[in-house]
DNA sequence: TAATTGGGTACCATTTTAGTCCTGTATAAA
DNA sequence: TTTATACAGGACTAAAATGGTACCCAATTA
């Protein structure tokens, strides 16, 4: 289904919440609250957003999280590698060593490109497009088209 | 990492080869033996490909499978679909009733539009694309911005 | 009728995922 | 300096998905 995993999922969301008040610092029991999910599983999450470098924590009293750089600057792609890693659509295409079965596989070269396609499409679209509530309006058809039809 | 499945791999790999010798009729042992996988587990992913009408069976002597329309119009999404189900990012974009949290997801919307989008990209991505061993040229860094350009 | 080849399904082992909890550490206010 | 707050890190468990195998049945053809 190539579906994003549910910490994923809520990574998003939270990650939405704070790029709407980009400028408060938010403990996670707030968002917890605020999205409506268990707090241990939003205070996991929001670790690895921090290792990842998406956001920046401070302890204490008052404390909580905030965006480490402006939410027109976090894309997609990052929230997603920040949870499941770096975006790849196949085993080979991540592992450093060749494949054992390069030889006989046969179709690397291409599913390696579309993989290069979605990642581009994912690093394109941002958190700030995420957060708005106004949608995207994705003109997908005739430019991806366009995409496939370079090969013809 | 937005990862397909190993049988999905395999599934690629195996239609590619099909694909490359339409004609034939191409029994499951003489395919897990091309492209050096368990017959077991390339048996299985056949049955997976028939049910889901990308290929069609014919069992007894001289018997095998073959494509059930030309490579050109079975598409990357297809084969996915075939093995992992509908191609969907979240869960919510691809279960019937609400989801529980849509009124603090906030994120729902756009997530279903960028699932689309890629959802288009890879219905534009063919079999012949696929097991043809000369790339594909995919020339993404244009268009794919100029989706994301769209929303600003 | 016998050999071949796919159909369907059940099954198990392994891995991944989700979720929770506990202990430690930094911060700030009293 | 003490104390309450809030994140850091990691261990741990339970549940689910995945990968892989095996078995028996049905269809086809020689």
């Amino acid at each position: 289904m190539l579906k994003l995993s549910r910490l994923t999922d809520y990574a998003a969301v939270v990650m939405a919440q704070i790029a709407r008040h980009p400028q408060a610092s938010h403990a996670a029991a707030d968002l917890a609250e605020a999205v409506q999910l268990p707090h241990p599983t939003v205070s996991k999450t929001l670790k690895m957003l921090v290792k990842a470098g998406l956001l920046v924590s401070q302890r204490g009293v008052q404390g909580g999280y905030r965006l480490a750089r402006p939410a027109s600057h976090i894309t997609a792609a990052d929230i997603i590698a920040a949870i499941e890693g770096p975006v790849a659509m196949t085993e080979c295409s991540q592992a450093e060593g060749e494949c054992d079965l390069a030889a006989t596989c046969g179709v690397a070269d291409n599913w390696q490109r579309v993989s290069l396609a979605i990642r581009t499409l994912l690093e394109s679209v941002t958190l700030a497009h995420l957060a708005d509530t106004t949608p995207i309006k994705l003109p997908v058809q005739l430019p991806i088209q366009s995409i496939s039809l370079a090969s013809a």
